[in-house]
DNA sequence: TTGTAGGCGTTATCAG
DNA sequence: CTGATAACGCCTACAA
């Protein structure tokens, strides 16, 4: 409503010494007209230092840079060189720890390779995921890594983005034609349930968010089913989709019927992800089960108050960071013109065994 | 280790039917010429729809904007008029809980109101503020949300924000006179001290992260002693900083010593933020303690996993996701030309009680 | 009401 | 080796 102008009018304050405007940067014309030369030679001095120049000018551009410590506008130089330095980067829901952990890890790697990330996130809309990519896309950024719902109405398909290269974390889509990194669920779940098995349990449930199209759940239910029926007749094994949204009477009820169905044997859950962790681990305190005991327990993810519940929640621990890491350096080396078949980087997760899984009480 | 290739290399796919260069996006100039008028008007058109402009023309332009799916080029905005509805939003560290659910607060009330944000995380490393404020500013953002260390070398001055807005978050600077939102430390830390004196507990030490000069831990140590001191002789309070470093034995000397100067009256410790809490709750596991029994508790913060630990974790919930709508609010408000003095806004936090800070046990 | 021209800060091309 | 000059995509005087 009052778009003050900055500062009166004409009265420039003196402000540096430089003789610049208070608060603009320098700009490329100023340090041409400081160092007496043309703004192209600047330009070159800048960017293509391998083309000699002479030492003199070289030298004069130098102290004009240092003396109005200029630095170029990234704008500027997406407007006209096309590249923004800037990668865009799409998470499904920044509740989720696991986003947040892979997100830090490709923030840091993009910082140290002189990117800036744009996030966006979808709060678990699927609708606004083309909204995202459009968005960033204005800006110009030079790619994407996502991790999105796999699913829903605003499914990217390779045209959206635009032509530029995108990297895909955790969740796969079914047309996208991009590199993947991910946790190696199936091995994961391999060790998840071996554990399991080898700490005696013989009735398994598989605890998952709610399918739903999304990549990592399938795979990881898969790996669960094929696991159990790979031990034959001795191990039986369940799967149940659990939504937020329940009340947990559901869940109990499951839980209740596992220990039914167990009869004489041990029985243990498998939780698909923390959150699934944390739902369970409410269930369990309702009913006034304790895990290690009328039920073992193995969960994907390792958030740091899983040795802080009950006798300590064995994991599979995800590398979130190196997930991150690796994303982000993909993504790179996309950009820096590598043009071979999309890759798959499956991490291995790790088996964090604490009392929930321990054998047999007596 | 195992970048598995798959996809067919070099299938083009033909592209839209617009005419358009594939992958390239429309251009005012495109829509000019579409529109059989000139660029200014499609520009007016769309800017400054208050102007009349013939329908006839108006509506030739409308078409061919539909037609040609053109979007404005954010960046190209951005050199020309000077505003990118970008907001840089600079974080002490993305690995602390709390900082995550302010972003995300944040970030969504940008996006609600045509912003997006510009992710820096300085992984707590103070003498990258600089240079995150001024890589931010590259990019031309409008303003600025600040959730940052407190102090260090990088220490931001108003100067140094090139004259754009700025809100802090939880953590003020001495010199920097901008809004300012953040928990309201003070009633929050009497709420705490009061319930657990109410509860019985009569000694009561406070576990903070070392100070350091941040205004938040001081802010809450100063209310700690205020608190203890108002109540006279029959309430002792004291303060240990505890770094995310030491070992722990360090903590769990400071947790036998809280018991030895109790006595027989009843002990409680106040946690300083949720990571503390998880340091404290580890300390308890080693010592074999439990939460309402040998100690009482009560922490900052709320994560989810705080009434799973022991009999529940009494705590102080922020506001966490309204601390953030309102920093980007402020911000947001100051950008369309608001001008009065800074302003601090103190949010309410909420007392949770739950089993650690139960009344005497017999 | 509409069009023309200039500029925002860079980079790249093409002469000199 | 260096300097004009024309983009890049948009906005905004100023003219018509």
């Amino acid at each position: 409503m009052s778009p003050e102008s900055a500062g009166a009018p004409t009265a420039k304050t003196p402000g540096a010494v430089t003789g610049l405007a208070r608060g603009a940067r320098a700009t490329i014309a100023d340090v041409a007209r400081a160092a007496g030369v043309s703004k192209a030679t600047v330009s070159r001095f800048l960017n293509h230092r391998e083309r000699l120049l002479s030492p003199d000018i070289a030298a004069r551009v130098e102290a004009a840079v240092a003396q109005l410590a200029y630095t170029p506008s990234p704008m500027a130089q997406a407007l006209s060189h096309g590249r923004s330095r800037l990668i865009g980067l799409i998470v499904a829901d920044i509740t989720n720890p696991y986003s947040v952990a892979v997100l830090r890890g490709a923030e840091k790697a993009c910082q140290d390779a002189g990117y800036l990330v744009m996030l966006f996130n979808l709060g678990n809309d699927a609708d606004r995921e083309r909204e995202a990519i459009n968005a960033l896309a204005g800006y110009q950024v030079d790619g994407f890594i996502l991790n999105t719902l796999g699913r829903g109405a605003g499914l990217v398909d390779a045209e959206a983005l635009h032509g530029k290269p995108a990297v895909l974390v955790d969740r796969r889509h079914e047309g996208m034609h991009t590199d993947f990194v991910s946790l190696d669920n199936a091995s994961a779940m391999k060790a998840a349930c071996d554990h399991l098995v080898d700490a005696g349990y013989r009735e398994l449930l598989y605890v998952t968010d709610p399918l739903a199209g999304v990549s990592s759940r399938r795979e990881r239910t898969a790996a669960f089913e094929a696991c159990v029926a790979a031990h034959g007749k001795q191990v039986h094994g369940r799967v149940v989709e659990s939504a937020e949204e329940d009340a947990g009477e559901q869940l109990e009820a499951a839980l209740r019927d596992l220990r039914r169905r167990a009869g004489r044997r041990r029985a243990a859950l498998v939780a698909g992800n923390a959150l699934v962790t944390l739902r369970i681990a409410a269930a369990m305190a309702r009913l006034g089960w304790h895990f290690g005991e009328e039920l073992g327990f193995v969960g994907f993810d390792d958030p740091e108050w899983a040795s802080l519940i009950g006798p300590g929640l064995s994991t599979i621990a995800q590398p979130t960071d190196e997930i991150g890491r690796a994303a982000a350096r993909c993504l790179i080396e996309r950009l820096q013109g590598l043009d071979s078949a999309p890759r798959q980087l499956l991490l291995p997760g790790e088996l964090v065994v604490r009392g929930s899984s321990g054998a047999v009480k007596r």
